[in-house]
Parts: C-alpha cells; sequence; structure tokens
RNA sequence: GUCGCUAUAGCUCAGCUGGAUAGAGCGACCGCCUCCUAAGCGGUAGGCCGGAGGUUCAAAUCCUCUUAGCGACGCCA
C-alpha cells in the first residue's frame, strides 16, 4: 500500500508542475510543530533560489492550486514559505481503513533474498551470560525484521564448540574423574550412552579449568593437546566431546527460547572441520596465502583504504586453525548450503576489523558466492556506572541471574497492583519482564554503547517494554467487555469515524506511519525505530483513551468505529513487538 | 602513533534525506482514580546540541580544525 506521505506528495507533486515549478520540491512531511499543522511542505523555500521568487509566493501558488482537494482539510502558506497542511478527516480515516484490511498493515515489500543471519555466538559447556544478550536479541529482531519484509531468513547460532574450551573442559575432567573410560587408551568397547556429567557439573568444570589454565601452564599444555587430539578425530574425546555438545546445546536451546529466540541453525565451528584443509589449499594453490613469520596469511589491504589493515590469517605458525580460518569455512559451507544472497553478523563492533579481513580473504578467494556480506556490530552493555556490565562483586552476570531479577520486580508489581494467582502472576511477570529487557535494549540504537539499569528497567515507567505491554492489555479489556456486551463492530462494516475527536484523529494519523516507519526500519537495520514509534503510537492512544468513554459511548456506530480504530491499533502494536521479539500477556 | 566511534536537560536517550519555538522518559514540583487496569493522563521547572570556524535564505544535522571519552590496530575469540 502507498505510504500516506507519498499519496501527498504526489498531489503536491502534481500542484508544483500546475504551477510552473519542478515537482521535485513537491515532499510532504510529517509537521514539526503539531501545535500549526499536522503536514508540511518546506519545497517552495528550496525552489525559490531556482525561481527567483519569493519563497511565500511559491508556497500561495501552491496551496491556491490544491484547494479543495479533498485529501486535504486546510492547505495553507504562512511566514517565510512553508506551507501548513491539515489532512481531510475523510482521507485518514479510509486511509486506516484499508491499512487494516491488509495482512502487513499496508507495509510493501517484495523482497526475495535468501539471508543467514549469525547471531548469538553461545558457547558449549559456558552458561551464558549478559554479554550474549544483545546479539540475541538484536539478532532474532534482524532475524523477524527481515521474515516480514518477505526474505527468506536463516537464523544460525554459530556455536563456539571447538576451540580450546574443549580441551581445557577434557583435561579438567581427566582430573576429577579419571577412571573413565574416555581417558584409558586401552579401552576398545563402546563408549557409554549417558554423559559423565550433569548440565550443573559441567558448568562448574569449565570455569575451574579456565582459571588453572591462567596458572598452571603445563596444565594449558594438556588442553591445548587435548584440543589438537579432538581436532585430529581421536575417538574417544570425540565420544566425549559430543555428550558436551549434547548436554549443552539442549540447555542452550531451553534458555534461548526463553528469550523468545529461535535459531533454524545450530551449526558451529565443528561443523566446518572438514572445509579447512581444502580451503586452505585452495587459498595457496590461487597463490592468495603466503607464509610470513611462520603463519600463513592472506593480504587483504587495498588502495583505497585509510588505515593498515593487517593481512588475514588462516594458518598459525602451529599449523592449527583460528577464528579467520573457521569463518571463511563457513562462508563456504553456507555458500554450499544455502547460496545466501546476504550474511550479515551480528557480533560485538569491537570485532569489525576482524570481519573485514575475513570477508575480503573470503571474496579473493571466490568462495562467497552471491553473497553480501553485512556487518551489523553492536556497542557495549554498560552499568550504571558507563563501564561494562558486571556483577556487584566484579563478576559476569549470568543471564538466568539477569532474568530472575527482572521477574521477580515485574511478580512483585503485579501482586502490589491487583489480585492474581501466584501462577497467573509468574506467567505474566516472564511476559512483561523479557519485554522491560528487550525493548531496553533495542530501543537504543544497536551500534552505540547503551547503559543497562536494572533499576530503570524494574520501574516500568515511561517510556519501557512494559508501558507497550500495558497499551495492549488495557486495548484488549475493553474489546473483552465490549464483547462481553454481546456487540459487534462488524454491524457498521467496519468503518472508522469519519468526523473524529481530536485525540482520535491523531491516533489515526500515527497509525498511517506504520508502512514508512517499518520501510526505514528495514532498510537501517534500525529495530530503534519501531521501539520509537510504538511508544509514539501507544502514547497517542493512551491520550485518546482517557478523553474518550468506549464503553459508555451511547451512539452505537461511533463506539463501533472507536472498537476498530482499537483492533487496527492492537494489531499495529502486536505486529510490532512480534518483530521486536516479545509479546503481550491479556492481563497484567 | 594511525584509524574509527561517541559527545544533545541533573540522569538515560530520541531527533528521519538541513527547515519554524531542539523532544521523550526518569528524577524534582503541582494537579487528575464514585468513570473501560493510575504500570495511566495533564501541567511547571530544567539545554551556548563538547568548543571554534565555514557552506546555506535556513545547521544539533553538511565540511574543516580542535578538546575529551571509548574502541580497533598479526598468530585470542
Amino acid at each position: 500500500m502507498k505510504k500516506l506521505l507519498d499519496i501527498m506528495t504526489d498531489e503536491f507533486a502534481k500542484a508544483f508542475k500546475e504551477a510552473g515549478y519542478d515537482e521535485k520540491y513537491a515532499r510532504v512531511s510529517v509537521s514539526n510543530r503539531p501545535d500549526l499543522c499536522e503536514y508540511q511542505c518546506n519545497g517552495a523555500m528550496a525552489a525559490a533560489k531556482e525561481y527567483k521568487k519569493a519563497p511565500f509566493v511559491i508556497a500561495e501558488d501552491i496551496a491556491e492550486k490544491i484547494k479543495g482537494n479533498f485529501m486535504f482539510k486546510s492547505v495553507e502558506a504562512v511566514k517565510p514559505g512553508f506551507i501548513n497542511i491539515i489532512i481531510s478527516e475523510d482521507m485518514i480515516a479510509g486511509y486506516i481503513e484499508k491499512m487494516a484490511d491488509d495482512e502487513k498493515l499496508g507495509y510493501e515489500c517484495d523482497n526475495q533474498k535468501t539471508v543467514i543471519i549469525d547471531y548469538g555466538g553461545p558457547n558449549v559447556a559456558k552458561p551464558l551470560h549478559v554479554g550474549h544478550l544483545r546479539s540475541a536479541i538484536i539478532g532474532e529482531s534482524l532475524k523477524r525484521m527481515f521474515r516480514f519484509a518477505g526474505n527468506k531468513v536463516i537464523g544460525d547460532a554459530h556455536l563456539g564448540d571447538w576451540g580450546l574450551q574443549m580441551g581445557l573442559i577434557i583435561e579438567q575432567l581427566h582430573d576429577n574423574k579419571p577412571e573413565l573410560p574416555y581417558f584409558d587408551e586401552a579401552y576398545a568397547g563402546e563408549y557409554p550412552k549417558e554423559p559423565p556429567f550433569t548440565l550443573s557439573e559441567l558448568e562448574q568444570i569449565y570455569p575451574e579449568a579456565s582459571a588453572r589454565s591462567k596458572t598452571d601452564e603445563e596444565f594449558k599444555e594438556r588442553a591445548q593437546s587435548a584440543t589438537f587430539k579432538l581436532q585430529k578425530g581421536y575417538k574417544p574425546y570425540r565420544a566425549l566431546w559430543q555428550h558436551i555438545i549434547n548436554i549443552s546445546v539442549e540447555d542452550l536451546k531451553k534458555n534461548y527460547r526463553n528469550l523468545n529466540v529461535e535459531f533454524d541453525l545450530w551449526n558451529g565451528e565443528s561443523d566446518v572441520e572438514e572445509y579447512i584443509d581444502d580451503m586452505v589449499a585452495d587459498f595457496e594453490k590461487k597463490g592468495l596465502a603466503h607464509e610470513s613469520q611462520g603463519a600463513l596469511v592472506v593480504d587483504v589491504k587495498e588502495e583505497t583504504d585509510t588505515k593498515e589493515i593487517p593481512p588475514c590469517i588462516i594458518k598459525k605458525s602451529d599449523g592449527a586453525a583460528l577464528y579467520a580460518t573457521t569463518d571463511l569455512a563457513t562462508i563456504l559451507m553456507r555458500v554450499k548450503d544455502y547460496n545466501p544472497d546476504q550474511i550479515i553478523y551480528v557480533v560485538d563492533k569491537r570485532q569489525e576489523m576482524h570481519f573485514v579481513q575475513v570477508f575480503r580473504a573470503a571474496k579473493k578467494a571466490g568462495i562467497s558466492g552471491n553473497a553480501q556480506f553485512t556487518f551489523q556490530g553492536f556497542g557495549t552493555m554498560n552499568g550504571k556506572d558507563g563501564k561494562p556490565f558486571k556483577t556487584i562483586e566484579g563478576g559476569v552476570m549470568r543471564l538466568k541471574t539477569l532474568i530472575s531479577e527482572i521477574n521477580g520486580a515485574v511478580y512483585n508489581k503485579i501482586m502490589d497492583n491487583r489480585q492474581a494467582s501466584e501462577e497467573e502472576a509468574e506467567k505474566i511477570a516472564k511476559i512483561v519482564g523479557l519485554a522491560a529487557i528487550k525493548y531496553g535494549d533495542l530501543s537504543n540504537q544497536a551500534s552505540k554503547d547503551y547503559v543497562f539499569d536494572i533499576d530503570r528497567f524494574t520501574s516500568f515507567e515511561g517510556n519501557t517494554g512494559p508501558y507497550i505491554l500495558y497499551t495492549i492489555v488495557r486495548i484488549k479489556s475493553i474489546m473483552e467487555k465490549y464483547k462481553e456486551m454481546g456487540k459487534d463492530s462488524g454491524k457498521f462494516g467496519g468503518r472508522l469515524n469519519h468526523s473524529q475527536g481530536e485525540s482520535e484523529k491523531q491516533l489515526m494519523i500515527e497509525l498511517s506511519r506504520f508502512n514508512d516507519m517499518m520501510e526505514g526500519a528495514y532498510e537501517e537495520m534500525a529495530p530503534h525505530r519501531i521501539c520509537a514509534y510504538i511508544y509514539d503510537l501507544s502514547n497517542a492512544f493512551n491520550k485518546f483513551y482517557h478523553e474518550n468513554k468506549i464503553i459508555a459511548e451511547e451512539n452505537e456506530e461511533k463506539q463501533a468505529g472507536y472498537i476498530r480504530l482499537l483492533e487496527v491499533t492492537r494489531k499495529t502494536l502486536e505486529t510490532s513487538i512480534d518483530i521486536l521479539g516479545f509479546s503481550a500477556p491479556d492481563r497484567m
């Protein structure tokens, strides 16, 4: 569906043309002076130079031409050369009626791309912590946004399951439970199907091993050698590794599901192991890689670079693969499996240099297929002090801890507010808590650092996720009551009121911005624009709510118009929060 | 050192391709629940848009310089 601003701009373009001016000046935008008008056109001032005329004269010409157009209630030329526009009530109501009937609320999109989004990046055997939060939240939202725009989107968790951490765990387990068959070289039987540890044991092993490797040099070397053996396919370690993966991934999936984050692929670094040797050989064969200081590197600097881009190392001097190697092999595999048009990496922005190197190396080697690479770096989540988020003790906060703190605060709020059963309150607390966290994150520009302030996020006043949900809940509650009264807005053909009150019209105007906003958010990959929009929309609704008694309205047709407006508002809000990756309860 | 990012109200942040008086929220202060959920609504106070130049009829927005903070700069991920 054509955007409302474009429809109006077209009308103005005609007027500009008829009056003898270039139609490129006709652009209509939302007013930045809502006290004066709803929309404005500033083209007369820009045109003044070209036509050597006073801007006000041009503005008057245009206003004169446009007079009588049914779309506008008034079009007025003012002061230096602004054209102030007030839309007609028929026009806005008609537009929203069409929007209401459209599956995507008037958002037009004919994207057909195959897009892989690489986000999450959890590590096996390490519990998720707040550092994983942003990637999950932003990535999930981008995935949904791209899908909404019509693309075929594949979300990949890109599991960290192949590094030194695995060797560390294996060796630590060796010391803790030397009796296990995995450590008996003479053992020839089948390895047990049951894992030799529980999830919580596993979660203890890694931190223990990691800390130890920092002081115990001998242990670290053992871990490195174990990693090497694992990567070379040493059977006992592979069997053990598989147990680690199974237990860990199951837990990770559960945790991500709690965040309303779902991946289509759970590929990991280990899955590309088979591609690495050939790929590296191919780099060498094509003469792209050369030896430097003992390592195998690919030069990736370009003429236009304003700074030094170091070569991309694809093989360490000890012969081992590293980050860049697996990332390149991953590209190779993705191109082979899905032939994507675009691969988006939702990663901490500090890794940008690394990805620039990888992207260039991939293109040089011709392994990138049709894929366009997008690095969508996000900023750090800081604490109140402006430094990276830490617990009071200075440690990394686990995601579970963070979530339960938020949920606890929401739970109390619900219980204070009204009587609800404990189960209901807990259920709602989960939904609202998630909205608080996600909206808190997504309402900031992804690329910037932001302050994660638990106190603020649990207060739920003003511009927060819970405010949005509260708005939706209010709407649902009214619709429920309306239904209980045995009424049906459909009786009046689902029409909106074509003669509206002030706040009612404002709500419609906000609604009409949806397709325009969504297009911008998609193009810029900017979920925060959706947040800003639903906040404005919620404000417009709440104002309308306070000024109009819907259930008590005696004129049934008018009431049906109200209800219809509520339906569109609810659908717009719910569509938006779904793209952001959270949902609304029925009550709160 | 080189390159990049950031700088807007006491705090946390918006500000779309330059446009009229720079906006929210929190915090402070003042109002509004016999009425569809007060997690709400209305109002007051609070800003040299880091600083200096420039382009333009018009600059928080574009350009240059400058200051401060953060980050990245070869075998970690």
